[in-house]
RNA sequence: AGGCACGUAGCUCAGUGGGAGAGCACUUCCCUGACACGGAAGGGGUCGGCGGUUCAAUCCCGCCCGUGCCUACCA
């Protein structure tokens, strides 16, 4: 079946019609029954309240090419695609539909709720889906998979119930970060610090039983009311006799212990400092180490609560302001700077958070850190870039025990039960109704749900079925590569890690991929709340699933942030345009060919023929090698000059004369060439571009054995071997008609003007090439009268230049103007002159003579020589050209 | 404060211990039967600054300046 090629590509029907064909026949369905050795990519599931950003785009497109690269190259490939199901930021949803009906969850109460997110969740989530699929993206949409899945929460329970039976979870009553807005803890990762313009208040704490006063600073005075100490440093003369002694903790009935501690320092602020143990991270130890009493000052909502007195109701911000009004009329206000400093953010809806004491669950995770050490440390993971490793280590030698639980409705209700007649807990694999240790049916089971980073942690494995031991597992477990941005190198890499290397005993994935940071112009990170973001499905519309893959593909420089510009989009546009021409070209052309039969060995090559066979073998070999190493642009810059620059650029113009000839054997064994190069070169270039080159590899005539182009072997290597010599014939060929089409253009040489050209060569051999290349020369060149020889006579007027061992003259005749070819001349010699100078100093200098290997100095000599002739056949000529004027 | 990057052509970015690259933009010419999303020929950079190692440094080392990111409990 042919396909008639528009003139130019349009993407939009192409794209719409192959994802359709692939995903219906099941062509990205992974065996786990194969034979065949296995390839597996977990993606980094993206939040089911997600939408396709510039950074989804980037990972999922460069685990595509690796999943089309390797279902190429002989693997048995599964990418396992899913969503997690983003506890807070889907509750926040869900909580923000309910507001608009003036309700509020409460109301619904929390199986009606949560019935009413997974209803959001049939309706609305997990867009982002779909729009992989525009993409092209070449998941195993068959297994997709959802963190609040059955089966995933089955796993979720069984690494729960085990780490808590192994003691490595736990719960303690401690300050963590609350964010008074979505009334739950978050983790430590789950805060963002940025740098705020804000006050540093001087407060004056009358000392019990005198007249003086202790001067604290403060960035939160609204805490003050919390204070349960002051602390000094020990070897502070100014407060010796202080220590021990008291202050009036102003605004309040309470006297408060002036207590000595090393953690302040001297230099800063009067060297006195208020500990609120019950708000302040730093505070909380020093309350410890002392025994101080811990007053909570704030409710769940940061309003003040009983103990802040007459503040009691007031929002923490008005309470702030409104005590130190009151600290100001008491004259106990010293002074106010202006100071900057971190405010912690909920990164998920930007509310300042607020250290709270609460009781909360925990995962010891030094022991499993430990072993995702090791695990990197004796390259079981390898981490491509490397400098990433240390990033990852610095990390996890400081990791802090991590809080998992959640105050929220939607996630993996913790398998917890209290028991209220004998106040004991029971964590179970099953739901159960009877205290496991009084017998007692009186039980609640916790209300907390876990971190969703939790649920992602074991989504190596959960996704193929564990805890069973599925056939899954067994094929693709660990997984080849996990790729992803730095920016969640802790939340997913270092947690999946532990849970990986914890229950299966493997590590989770054998090479981790760091990709750069699509980012704004600033270079600010894209993010919802910043509105920054360009959707990536605008650019699919303007230019095409193709052209804005390959862009991605080719910026994907490893360690490096990304700023997206159109104009390089654009760029690559025209690039599958161009390929779209190139084909419609070879189709024109071999209309009338059955590639069935055809034996390359058994043709007689031309020059370009050998040359660009030549080329693809180095195209091939090259792509695979950049691939391997996760050089995604140098794969991209590889197949885009072999593509334009040497198919299109030279190839295709070198054949036409052979196509459109009289000589049938040469025209059949140039369309099978044609036909050869072009179909290898659109299986290099599919896992980059899918849809484009599909579309043309089933337009090519002839049958092809597999249905999809993603079924075909990845080109690695030569299709025959090639005659070195032909091919260095073809591109001195090719260097003599740039020097012709140098003069052309230099001398205003109207285009379509036929010329006369004498070539004057150094030897039989290079005649010999010469003659076997002229047919290029005459139409490439546009010359109608070629004389070629050694020593052959020479015009007596010429314009000349130098192409290797062929001196190319052009006589003045059919030039237009004696001083352009002056001018020419004098621009050529210019440049060749440098050349001599610069190696001219180089040699002449002893040492480098003495102690560069020999192979440069014979380079450079060789470089010389060439130069000097070079420079001595300019000059000659322009001394000739003088005599004219 | 510590850590990690980065500073190369007008713009966006590659790259290497041995004479500086790409895409876009720019200049000149061309609608030659695949393509004007095109073709041909050109112009353009003392590779952030200063030192050091080396026969040789844009690349390795040190310092400095500038930019960005990550981690951190200075009130």
């Amino acid at each position: 079946m042919k396909t008639e090629l528009s003139k130019s590509y349009e993407p939009e029907q192409v794209e719409e019609k192959w994802f359709d064909v692939w995903e219906q026949r099941g062509d990205f369905h992974a065996d786990e029954n194969s034979p065949k050795p296995h390839y597996s990519i977990v993606i980094p599931p993206p939040n089911v309240t997600g939408v396709l950003h510039m950074g989804h785009a980037l990972n999922n497109t460069l685990q595509d090419i690796l999943c089309r690269w390797k279902r190429m190259s002989g693997y048995e490939v599964l990418w396992m695609p899913g969503t997690d199901h983003a506890g807070i930021a889907t509750q926040n949803v869900v909580e923000k539909q309910l507001a608009a009906e003036n309700m509020d969850r409460h109301e619904l109460g929390r199986d009606a709720f949560i019935e009413r997110v997974w209803k959001w969740r049939e309706e609305s989530g997990g867009q982002i889906i779909n729009q992989l699929r525009r993409l092209g993206a070449s998941c195993d949409w068959q297994r997709e998979r959802f963190t609040m899945d059955e089966g995933l929460s089955k796993a979720v329970r069984e690494v729960f119930v085990s780490l808590y039976d192994e003691g490595l979870i736990y719960r303690d009553n401690r300050l963590i970060n609350w964010c008074p807005r979505c009334h739950t803890a978050l983790s430590d990762l789950e805060v963002e610090h940025d740098d705020k313009q804000g006050s540093l208040w001087h407060l004056r704490y009358p000392v019990k039983g005198t007249d003086r006063y202790l001067s604290v600073a403060t960035t939160r005075p609204e805490t003050m009311l919390g204070d349960t100490a002051v602390a000094v440093h020990p070897d502070d003369e100014r407060y010796q006799d202080l220590i021990g002694q008291k202050v009036q903790l102003p605004l309040t009935e309470r006297e408060i212990p002036i207590i000595a501690d090393e953690y302040v320092d001297i230099e800063f602020g009067s060297g006195a400092v208020k500990i609120t143990p019950a708000h302040d991270f730093n505070d909380f130890e020093i309350g410890k180490r002392h025994d101080l009493d811990f007053i909570n000052i704030l409710d769940e909502s940061g309003l003040i609560n009983e103990n802040g007195g007459s503040y009691i109701g007031m929002e923490r911000y008005a309470a702030r302001t409104q005590v130190v009004t009151d600290l100001k009329d008491l004259g106990l206000l010293e002074k106010v700077d202006a100071y900057t400093n971190a405010v912690g953010e909920c990164y998920r809806c930007r509310t300042t958070i607020e250290p709270y004491m609460s009781k909360q669950w925990y995962v010891a995770v030094k022991s499993l850190a430990a072993e995702a050490i090791n695990a990197v440390e004796s390259g079981q993971t390898k981490i491509v870039p490397q400098q990433w490793e240390k990033t990852y280590y610095e990390w996890m030698y400081n990791i802090q025990d991590w809080c998992v639980s959640r105050q929220i409705w939607w996630g993996h209700r913790i398998p917890a039960w209290f028991c209220n007649n004998c106040g004991e807990i029971t964590v179970s694999r099953d739901d159960v109704s009877v205290c496991k240790h009084c017998s007692s049916n009186d039980l609640r089971q916790e209300t907390d749900v876990l971190d969703t980073w939790f649920s992602s942690a074991l989504w190596p494995f959960s996704t193929m079925g564990w805890p069973d031991q599925t056939q899954a597992l067994q094929k693709f477990y660990p997984t080849s590569c996990l790729v992803t941005g730095f920016d969640i190198l802790f939340f997913w890499v270092a947690r999946m890690m532990m849970m990986g290397t914890k229950f299966m005993e493997t590590v989770p994935f054998k090479e981790v991929y760091i990709h750069a940071l699509v980012r704004d112009a600033q270079g600010q990170k894209m993010s919802k709340s910043k509105g920054n973001v360009i959707d990536p499905l605008t650019i699919v519309d303007e230019y095409g699933a193709d052209a804005f893959r390959y862009t991605l593909c080719a910026f994907a420089a490893m360690g490096r942030d990304i700023k997206l510009s159109t104009d390089r989009i654009g760029g690559y546009r025209n690039f599958v345009n161009k390929l779209w021409n190139a084909s419609r070209f070879a189709l024109m052309n071999l209309e009338d060919f059955d590639p069935a039969g055809a034996n390359l060995d058994q043709l007689s090559l031309s020059q370009a023929d050998q040359w660009i066979l030549s080329r693809y073998a180095f195209a091939a070999a090259e792509v695979n090698k950049a691939l391997g190493n996760y050089k995604f642009n140098d794969a991209a810059s590889i197949l885009y000059s072999f593509t334009w620059h040497e198919f299109c650029d030279w190839y295709i113009e070198l054949s036409k004369g052979n196509l459109y000839g009289e000589d049938t054997d040469v025209r059949y064994s140039t369309q099978v060439v044609l036909f050869t190069v072009l179909e290898g070169l659109l299986r290099m270039l599919h896992p980059i571009m899918p849809f484009v080159t599909e579309e043309i590899w089933h337009a090519l005539p002839g049958e092809r054995a597999v249905s999809s182009i993603m079924q075909a072997t990845y080109p690695t290597t030569a299709i025959i071997s090639t005659d070195d010599s032909a091919v260095a014939d073809m591109e001195l060929v090719m260097d003599v008609i740039r020097a012709i089409r140098n003069v052309r253009g230099e001398l205003d040489v109207p285009p379509g003007k036929k010329i006369k050209v004498v070539l004057d060569c150094k030897s039989e051999a290079v005649v010999e090439a010469i003659h076997v290349g002229q047919e290029y020369i005459h139409s490439l060149a546009r010359v109608e009268n070629l004389v070629v020889g050694v020593a052959v006579e020479r015009p007596r007027q010429a314009s000349t230049q130098v192409a290797g061992e062929v001196e190319v003259l052009i006589p003045l005749a059919d030039l237009i103007n004696v001083d352009e070819e002056e001018a020419r001349l004098n621009k050529e010699i210019d440049k060749i002159k440098k050349d001599v100078d610069f190696f001219e100093k180089k040699l002449s200098n002893e040492k480098f003579v003495a102690n560069a290997p020999p192979q440069v100095l014979e380079k450079d000599r060789a470089k010389l020589a060439t130069a000097v002739k070079k420079r001595e056949i300019l000059q000659q000529s322009l001394e000739k050209i003088l005599t004219l004027k």
